[in-house]
DNA sequence: CGATATGTTGAAAAAAGTCAATGGCAGTGG
DNA sequence: CCACTGCCATTGACTTTTTTCAACATATCG
């Protein structure tokens, strides 16, 4: 949980309004001029692989605004095993749970290295109060977080697909959209996501190495280089 | 899709004080008079079993705000194979993607006898803008779905857990807290839910009937009563 | 009463889990 | 430098669970 860096830039929000091109920002919703002034201390950190930024059941003093990399989300089930239930990506807000039930429902770890803006709870909810406008795009991160996890309960679970075929789906899920480039995740986590034993998403990894469907980059083993095509037609089942 | 009843009594909002109390009402978050004054029609009315509130993909006009009974959210996944996503209960709100995506993401199908509150998407959008109060407990209801959702995602999901023990918790999640007596869902229903056959849903249910873990109503054949306590231990793998 | 939908049960096949052994790689310390 | 250790991924053999296919029961409704 060790902080790379701090940059200090991002202090007084100066550069906010570039963050992510307004659109998708997490201060959509406010007019520049409004967050040029806001009160908000927010840092952007990096974070070193497999960084905890927070815990489950812990009291929530911030949340955080991914800019590069990815984290997983961590729930426990009835019987205390854990499960990845959500992967973010730049754009996605970790920990906006803690805005309304004031602690984390989740265990958020980084998986490699990871740039974000840390945002202070108090003042989130201050915002939320002086700008209605928040509020409506704060709505649009729920409901995003919302459909990605509906979605993974449909296409990741069993009924008639085969751990193959869903394989394939959360391979085409976490995949960078721009790069074709998926995260060489362990089979642990694949297993955590698709809820199979390490073994079975090793075997069917390994099969997909054999056939080409996925292969490892030369440059940097920590990503694969994927048919898309290919696995899209294993996604829909054959 | 046939109205059974329409409640005139509602018109004017004269009553949607009283609705479930106020704390855990849709209209938390505005002050009872400005309650009354909302320009909003809001119809209370009745649905029959498997009655269809709104259709995946359709332009989203209302959203509906149940008070008794059950209603199913089916989605599809990558293969067109439908899947029922979540369950809601009195208090909930079905159709309330409609709000930021104008259009709606699920089917929604009664189950047994329905009443709700239509609410026109128009004019709730309205009182957005009027209501800062107001977007912040519409946050609360995307933040339960949410967590419901992922509840589900981690508990009904294979790994380690076996079709029987993930039943058990589905019963439980679906259990009346306050009669625990649960709803005789069709297998197909249930084997939706879990994501399994249709046979392995029944012989699970045969096999929870024959050890009295579940016993069918004398009065009402369409509810279980259930064994809480046995229920919880198998839940969790015994 | 037959017709259709829904639920139950059995037997065989397929899928995934379990257990155990092996291989590779990175880091450590003599 | 090299042996040693620990961690992760892979693979094989066997077991268990679930699906599949099929038959049969039960209920409802005209």
């Amino acid at each position: 949980m060790e902080k790379l860096r701090t940059c200090t830039a991002w202090r007084n929000n100066v550069n906010c309004l570039a963050c992510d091109g307004r659109e998708n920002s997490f201060f959509a919703g406010i007019s520049p001029n409004a967050v040029a002034t806001l009160h908000l201390d927010v840092d952007n950190t990096g974070f070193p692989s497999d960084s905890i930024l927070y815990q489950s059941g812990t009291r929530a003093e911030s949340l955080w605004i991914l800019r590069t990399g990815v984290v997983k989300l961590i729930a426990s089930s009835w019987d205390g095993e854990p499960r990845i239930i959500r992967i973010l990506k730049p754009g996605d807000v970790a920990g906006i749970e803690g805005l309304l039930a004031g602690q984390y429902a989740h265990t958020a770890i980084t998986v490699g290295t990871v740039h974000a803006c840390r945002a202070p709870i108090k003042a989130i909810r201050q915002v939320c109060l002086e700008h209605a406008g928040f509020q409506w795009s704060l709505m649009q991160k729920w409901q995003s977080a919302l459909s990605e996890t509906e979605q993974w309960l449909v296409d990741m679970t069993s009924t008639g697909a085969s751990a193959r075929v869903r394989m394939a789906r959360l391979l085409l899920l976490l995949r960078d959209r721009e790069s074709n480039r998926i995260h060489n995740f362990s089979r642990e986590d694949l297993g955590l996501m698709l809820g199979t034993t390490i073994e079975t998403a090793s075997r069917i990894i390994a099969s997909f190495l054999r056939e080409r469907l996925l292969v490892r980059r030369e440059a940097d083993q920590r990503f694969y280089d994927a048919d898309i095509v290919r696995l899209e037609m294993i996604a829909q089942g054959h």
